[in-house]
DNA sequence: TTGTATTTAATGTAATTACATTTAATTTTA
DNA sequence: TAAAATTAAATGTAATTACATTAAATACAA
């Protein structure tokens, strides 16, 4: 049930493009998953993220900029994302008073009722999670951050 | 340089959760960095995939089907990036004498020779991450296995 | 100050993806 | 066999993404 089989194919060059593919595949089947979890809520995965960051702020405002910063996909449009959200009356978009280029975005209270309704999905799927052992998460995200960080000292 | 700083945020709900979005995270990485890599060669990532899919094959053909079920991706279209290939020329597209249903997918000459040229610049950039030692990359693959099968085990 | 460069977001567009439907061929079943 | 169900691929479409460009505001430098 690893890669090799989940991908049909039997041996890789090296560890380390196994791994690549690995990786890859791996964010995808959440994104997949997710994807359907969020289908009910009328959320696609990127619409999701950036409510979960706007969240974050706790109900300080967030220039298009600085939610293009803590996006997990950097190549998507943040000022078409907020379009959809502002459409959906989840999200407040109003000029940035400091900086008029900027633009403040601000999490609505139906944002944060919707966000309340999908995480309790959310947190059903990631209790499967759980059963690894807070240690073996532990050494995932280490693992995960080691292989990033490798590319930085070269 | 962990995940948390990459993303600035200083906690998750859980190990699982912040597990998740590493997860997730690492792979857009990988996926930008290629695509960074194969846009001189006028590729996309999942042509890519395709590409190296039918190499594996050894000149025997594929199906449509074949080519989606070994996809790194599941949810775009094979049919239609298929077609992108058979522009450039890079496969071959024909009936299947055996299910004139299916459609035989086989890599061309000129398909081969540029998976080498991108051969060249793909190892050099994997070559970074042989420094994390072929025993921490199984480590990843391991866990990586591991945290998608676990949710088979519920 | 004034012109130049930079920053921030929005927009235009072509390509790609998501999703449903269609078409054609094969398999199954009555 | 004939009808129904299933399978494989292609296609239509709306939405999203990728990429470049534009527009407006601010920062910087002469």
């Amino acid at each position: 049930m690893g890669i090799s089989e989940d991908l049909k194919q039997s041996k890789f060059p090296s560890e380390a493009s196994k791994a690549v593919v690995n990786a890859i595949y791996t964010g995808n089947w959440i994104v997949q998953q997710q994807q359907e979890l969020l289908k009910p809520f009328g959320l696609t995965v990127q619409q999701y993220n950036v409510l979960r960051i706007l969240r974050g702020q706790q109900g300080n405002p967030m220039t298009v900029l600085a939610i293009t910063e803590r996006m997990l996909d950097k190549m998507s449009n943040a000022s078409r994302l907020v379009d959809k959200l502002v459409e959906k009356k989840l999200v407040l978009r109003r000029e940035c008073p400091q900086d008029r280029r900027a633009v403040d975005v601000l999490i609505l209270p139906a944002g944060l009722d919707l966000l309340t309704q999908v995480d309790q999905v959310q947190n059903d799927w990631g209790k499967h999670f759980d059963a690894l052992g807070v240690k073996r998460l532990e050494e995932m995200n280490q693992i995960l951050d080691e292989f990033r960080t490798v590319f930085s000292h070269n």
